[in-house]
DNA sequence: ATCTTAGTCGTCTCCCTGACGATAAACACG
DNA sequence: CGTGTTTATCGTCAGGGAGACGACTAAGAT
């Protein structure tokens, strides 16, 4: 098979992101509303098409950053910013009515952000309930809008990874702000899981894992009640043995 | 942002193929000795050119056909034939140095082949221990011959993928034939780690996990010493424990 | 002063795991 | 034909982690 360039079709390829927060006590997901044939007028994720000098994750930084104000750390938690990790990859030949396009889906995790709706973009974008975009919590299961393109499958994929992902690493930390307290990890596992954990339980199993949590000093009542002990996230990503997600 | 079919560059787009099995108890990766410009001569893993009107999982289910005769099922074990699944896509603007190319990397894990070299390709392929393509197991680590393109880091994530996806699922048993033993399947466990197990321990795990597996009321002793129980692959395909792997 | 809300420390039991002894059933040899 | 070798399979026991839950602490609210 010698090479000839004309023997492969040309793609159109582009980042999409899943990102997810927790906003009072619920995991939730940015969605923009489209502008544009096709499905104009309809919510689907952020993204756009990867440049042609950029890598993949730079174009979803970028694009993060475009949608949230949010700069990315694929690592620590240290600095803050959103996490950043390719999620998967879709490329069906008529997702896009378009043209043939590739889609590198990436998920994006980020602490609550205090302004209500996000970004300098001038396309409006919200943050919608997981759930409700999934079409769970109504009680009708098929009365739920369908977002644009294929994207409610990667929005599923993205907050599966997030479940899974938070039982075996400290991934749940980039859900909070930089010092936080062992009540409100709680909280973001019971928002993400959707289940009510025992705080005395979960106390001793975050705290009895080294590296996981380092504590900074401080104290807050930010939560009323008596004041907690801050902390911050510890070097460790993974956690052996894991946070076990209870099977309800 | 209106839309202007000039405003995104063409990309090429590819599956490449981790290709892995067990072989005389060693995990074992396909590589393919490239017959052309560039890296012309070196090994590189199996894959090609995504189709214009193909799914990025029928081209990788297409390659794999093509290189080693295997066909794909995504789910059951049941019928023979690999487990494929995607891996992760890589684009970095000069992986390929003629072009453009994102490649959707693909893994495929299946059991060992009866013919010493697969496929009805002409190109020459072959079976190369994991470990040593990775660098591991020569005495000087840095004395590996690395593969053409960014194909280390493809095969280190596809290694590493089967490595954790062993622990909480069944995909152990894609790498056995349909009927196996409780032995040749620790066999599995222990190449693709590179540890010992306990006979003992790793029987009672597995056959106390429902779901794993299911007799299939015949015997065997094609390993030699008193006749072990054969068993198919149970419908299960997340193992609740999981099983663990020793930290040596 | 008392109530409410969180946070934190302990205790108890169950189950899983790792370590390892013991037995069973085939084959290979002399 | 016994004996050793190999592999499979069953049992036992101790230690650790997790779930269930009691008890106490320290703040703000009423």
């Amino acid at each position: 098979m010698p090479y000839d360039p004309s023997a492969f079709p040309p793609f159109a390829v582009t980042v999409d992101l899943v990102v997810l927060t927790v906003r009072r006590h619920a995991l939730c997901a940015l969605v923009v509303r489209r502008g544009e044939a096709p499905y104009q007028g309809m919510w689907a994720l952020p993204g756009g098409f990867v440049r042609a000098d950029e890598d993949l994750a730079s174009a979803a930084a970028r694009e993060l950053t475009e949608e949230t104000g949010l700069r990315a750390h694929e690592q620590d938690n240290r600095t803050p910013g959103a996490h950043l990790e390719q999620l998967a990859t879709y490329g069906d030949p008529d997702r896009d009515p378009r043209m043939r396009v590739v889609s590198v889906a990436h998920l994006a995790l980020a602490p609550d952000l205090p302004s209500p709706t996000p970004g300098g973009d001038a396309r409006s974008a919200r943050w919608a309930q997981a759930d409700a975009l999934l079409g769970f919590g109504d009680s009708d299961g098929e009365s739920k809008t369908p977002l644009a393109f294929d994207h409610d499958e990667i929005l599923a994929a993205g907050v599966e990874r997030a479940r899974s992902k938070i039982e075996y690493s400290s991934l749940a930390t980039a859900f909070c702000p930089p010092e936080f307290t062992v009540g409100e990890l709680r909280r973001v596992y019971e928002a993400v899981w959707g289940v009510a954990l025992d705080p005395r339980n979960f106390h001793r199993k975050v705290t009895g894992t080294p590296g996981f949590l380092v504590p900074s000093g401080g104290t807050t009542t930010r939560q009323g009640g008596r004041p907690a002990q801050l902390f911050r996230a510890g070097g460790a990503t993974l956690l052996n043995p894991p946070m076990l997600r209870p099977e309800a």
